[in-house]
RNA sequence: GGGAGCAUAGCUCAGCUGGGAGAGCAUCUGCCUUACAAGCAGAGGGUCACAGGUUCGAGCCCUGUUGUUCCCACCA
């Protein structure tokens, strides 16, 4: 051996030297190749609001491998990385860092925030481009993005534009949902609604004519200093007369009218509601067609205003009660049920929000919405697993207008000017130096920032140079794949599907792969609340990367939640170190390349060939569907239950043996099958089978440039693969016959063989596997009579009849009941073939291939409990 | 209210278009066998939630039931 490979693997050791030399060697940078379609992959970009988490891991994972198989394929292969602003994430974020020191916003003012911002970018972005590449991330850095880097602001001013004109943007007075902590609005996607305990509280609206007036029922009574009215059902003859009528608003002690509105459930509450217009969505249409006066009676920050009278200055909460104890002073206190209903939160902060009628910006989304359903429908862009495209039908169907201004500073700033002399409002792409209405020079920008989300809708197209008609967006537009959670198909997928429509014509992806998320142990979501969050790069410090990533490929299934847990990191790093070790004693008895002669070639080097054939088609198969679950699961068990535990094993005698050819020509298979193995492995173990690579004789650069190995006819061997798996067969049950007679590990002992029809050969060379496999001394071929009168143990397998003399070891009563136990198993397999073959159902509806499989296994179990009942007769007689 | 997922070994989960139930971990037994004790060999362990149905044949397809998780809607 000319170098040093250690004996336990040990990742911290290269994985940053190679990755060193993987980016120095260009070999993450996309080529345009002209004529051949590109794989791309448009990295989801993470939040520069801290560090990455286990999702982060996850979908780092499910690009990166299919990004390498794809690389390895010889396509040209692009993987973007980038970062995403995340506009109110990270104010909020850069706010709580500044009130450390004392600040407010108010005091740097927008300026000196933004500044904090960017230093919080800077600070932030850079971190996570060092956690990605941790992970082994081959994406090309060379056209990192970010969402507030001047091509995207030219891309968002460009779309709000362009919007704006077609009318598809417009800015008006309706109810959102508003933030009292954040201070901003939200979009009805940021508002999570989380069920709280509470109570109905019925109230009294007298009559104004004196009569007894309504009962109304609310959840939220502090709004009724905002009612403006009281609506029925136009079919509930309990109100009938009162329609039209007006009652008396209490507290307020003013008039306020019932209208007939077919939105009232007759059957829920009393079956009159009271109508707050300015804080409730219904109310609110509802007032539009009653023309119902809007009365807010929040400020901004939650508090009462000046509309509330006397609870004035009052939090929400203070005044419900300081209003219902007024009410019920006042006798219109009716009853108080208890009442479970869902409270919305806020997204980031988890205040409950106020729904307030506001003047703000809107996308009209049922134009977008529409093309970007057909998309889906017509199998333009599939989702994988299918069924999310429910998920995403269920929400573009139902949505509702999309309000993207925020009450924020760090952002895209909306391209909107007003005259401060005449009013007109100037949608631009760049500042305008005058009114294009009355000519005065005086303007002043919108305030208000856009949604995080309006940025990453244009994500696929923005970060490949549009609206310029790049090389690369010619090239690479509309991209192969989006990999990402389900938790933001609404948030971000919809988005990105209309905008891309919109924008470039087409929908930006082929295939959407969805994933699900990364639990605990105990199967709950991470979060910093519960402090259960698993930090990958701890993780990998301990573990490896390549252990990391194999243990959130293996049984996963798309679609589907995953725990994290330290015994499946450790698993897969035991398996990194069992392909180290492989690799190791390949690499010890390989100095040199040697060359496959098939002439050579024995039944355990035709059989692994063969079954890396297999390897190499399955996983392959798995990759082009995205089930990176089943292929990591194939890897494992080729590289762990078959190379190892198997050939490299039967490999050894011819190894250590006088026959050179032989000795050169197991060499060259064991080289080209951890070859193959290691290719298999690299999308999900980079840096290990990298590693590897290097060390083998005379390769070819990099593993990373290296060819997805191939399916090769010439290594087809069927035959031989079943001779071999008879072989195995006999060879565990040796071990099990040692293992349940006691046999000292050491001893070695006689076998003869009894082969079964068709069996002879293989059976003829089988003495030096068994030697180094199964114990055996020496292997002799015999009759049905061998070793008659000593006292063996039998077994009894499909290439034939197993005896081994154990002397005094054998008890003759334990054997027989031995063999009886597995008479009663064979008898048992007999019974269920024939059942099958009798039924003439099966025989002319089954296909025949399946028939005369099953025939086959008849014919051989029948011939092995022959076998066996003579054993057994043998066994009797002596 | 609407929709979706899940229910398989003690635990965590695989199981492709229906054709003799699998893995990892855990447990038990024996091994430092010259790649690997992060390992090797052997073993035990399942009414595939329940009830029907389709089929020659059901863990898989259909219907219903139960339990569980999630998403959407938001009747005050």
């Amino acid at each position: 051996m000319d170098f040093e490979m250690e004996k336990v693997y040990n990742p911290q050791a290269i994985e940053d030297k190679l990755y060193q030399m993987w980016e120095e060697s260009g070999a993450f940078v996309a080529h345009r190749e002209e004529g051949r379609k590109p794989f791309t992959i448009v990295m989801p970009p993470p939040n520069i609001t801290g560090q990455l988490h286990m999702g982060h891991a996850m979908d780092c994972l499910l690009q990166d491998a299919p990004i390498r198989y794809h690389r390895m394929k010889g396509d040209p292969t692009l993987w973007l990385p980038g970062t995403d602003h995340a506009s109110i994430a990270t104010e909020v974020k850069v706010v709580e860092q500044m009130a450390k020191e004392g600040l407010t916003k108010e005091m740097l003012g927008r300026e000196g925030f933004l500044e904090r911002a960017w230093a919080w970018k800077k600070e932030y972005g850079g971190r996570i481009n060092r956690q990605q590449r941790r992970l082994g991330a081959s994406c090309d850095w060379s056209r990192e993005r970010f969402t507030m880097d001047e091509g995207c602001n030219r891309a968002v001013r460009e779309v709000f534009v362009k919007l704006y004109e077609k009318g598809l943007i417009y800015r008006g007075n309706r109810i959102i949902n508003w933030c009292p902590e954040c201070q901003t609005a939200l979009s009805d996607a940021e508002v999570e609604y989380e069920e709280q305990a509470s109570h109905l509280w019925h109230i009294r609206y007298p009559g104004a004519d004196g009569g007894e007036g309504v009962v109304v029922a609310t959840t939220r009574p502090e709004t009724m200093l905002g009612d403006t009215g009281v609506a029925v059902n136009p079919d509930d003859a309990r109100y009938a007369d009162l329609v039209g009528k007006k009652v008396i608003l209490p507290i307020m002690n003013k008039e306020i009218p019932v209208v007939a509105d077919s939105y009232v459930d007759m059957e829920f509450g009393t079956g009159a509601v009271k109508m707050t217009p300015a804080h409730d969505p219904n109310d609110f249409e509802v007032g539009k067609r009653h023309n119902l006066e809007v009365i807010r009676v929040t400020n901004d920050d939650g508090t009462m205003n000046e509309n509330a009278g006397r609870f004035q200055g009052m939090t929400a909460l203070e005044c419900r009660e300081a209003v219902v104890e007024q009410l019920r002073q006042e006798g219109y206190l009716v009853k108080i049920e208890d009442y479970t209903h869902n409270v919305g939160t806020c997204y980031r902060c988890h205040h409950t929000v106020d729904p307030v009628t506001s003047t703000q910006w809107f996308v009209k989304m049922e134009p977008l919405a529409k093309p970007a359903i057909e998309a889906v429908r017509s199998g333009r862009t599939k989702f994988v697993p299918e069924r999310f495209a429910k998920t995403y039908y269920n929400w573009m169907e139902n949505i509702r207008d999309w309000c993207i201004s925020r009450q924020l500073w760090w952002g895209h700033r909306i391209p909107a000017w007003y005259c401060d002399e005449c009013g007109e409002t100037v949608v631009a792409r760049e500042a305008p130096a005058a009114c294009p209405k009355c000519g005065c020079t005086h303007l002043h920008q919108d305030e208000d920032v856009l949604d995080t989300w309006f940025s990453s809708a244009l994500w696929p197209f923005s970060t490949l140079g549009w609206p310029e008609e790049t090389e690369d967006l010619k090239y690479f537009y509309p991209t192969s794949m989006l990999v990402t959670g389900y938790d933001i198909i609404f948030f971000w997928v919809a988005r990105m599907i209309f905008s891309g429509i919109e924008q470039m014509g087409d929908s930006p992806f082929d295939t959407v792969l969805i994933h699900g998320l990364v639990r605990d142990a105990q199967g709950r979501k991470m979060s910093k609340s519960l402090g259960n969050g698993v930090d990958p790069l701890e993780v990998i410090d301990k573990y490896g990367a390549d252990a990391l990533r194999f243990s959130l490929a293996m049984g996963v299934s798309p679609g589907n939640d995953t725990r994290y847990s330290d015994e499946k990191v450790e698993s897969a790093r035991n398996f990194a170190n069992k392909v180290w070790n492989a690799s190791r004693f390949v690499l010890m008895n390989t100095q040199t390349r040697e060359a496959i002669d098939p002439a050579l070639l024995q039944l355990p080097d035709q059989w692994i060939l063969s079954r890396l054939n297999k390897a190499v088609a399955e996983v392959s198969a798995h990759m082009e569907d995205g089930d990176f679950g089943m292929a990591a699961n194939k890897i494992y068990d080729f590289a762990w239950s078959e190379f190892c535990d198997w050939y490299i094993e039967l490999s050894k005698g011819r190894l250590m043996g006088e026959d050179e050819d032989q000795k050169r020509n197991v060499r060259g298979v064991l080289l080209y099958v951890l070859e193959g193995l290691i290719k298999l492995l690299h999308p999900f173990m980079p840096f290990l089978t990298e590693e590897v690579y290097q060390h083998l004789p005379e390769h070819d650069g990099m593993l990373i440039l290296a060819r997805w190995p191939e399916v090769r006819a010439e290594y087809a061997f069927e035959t031989e693969e079943r001779q071999m798996e008879g072989l195995m067969e006999i060879i565990r049950a040796i071990r099990n016959l040692r293992a349940e007679m006691n046999v000292q590990a050491g001893r070695r002992t006689h076998v003869t063989l009894i082969p079964d029809t068709g069996w002879e050969s293989t059976l003829a060379m089988a003495e030096p596997y068994l030697q180094r496999l199964a114990y055996a001394s020496d292997v002799a071929i015999g009759g049905k009579d061998a070793l008659a009168g000593e006292k063996v143990v039998s077994a009894v397998c499909a290439a034939g009849e197993i005896r081994i003399p154990l002397g005094d070891l054998v008890d003759l009563q334990k054997e027989l009941a031995r063999l009886e136990k597995e008479r009663k198993n064979l008898e048992g397999e007999i019974a269920r073939a024939q059942g099958k073959l009798n039924n003439p159902g099966f025989l002319s509806k089954a296909p025949a291939q399946l028939v005369e499989q099953e025939r086959e296994k008849l014919k051989t179990t029948e011939s092995m409990l022959e076998a066996l009942k003579a054993r057994i007769e043998d066994l009797k007689q002596a």
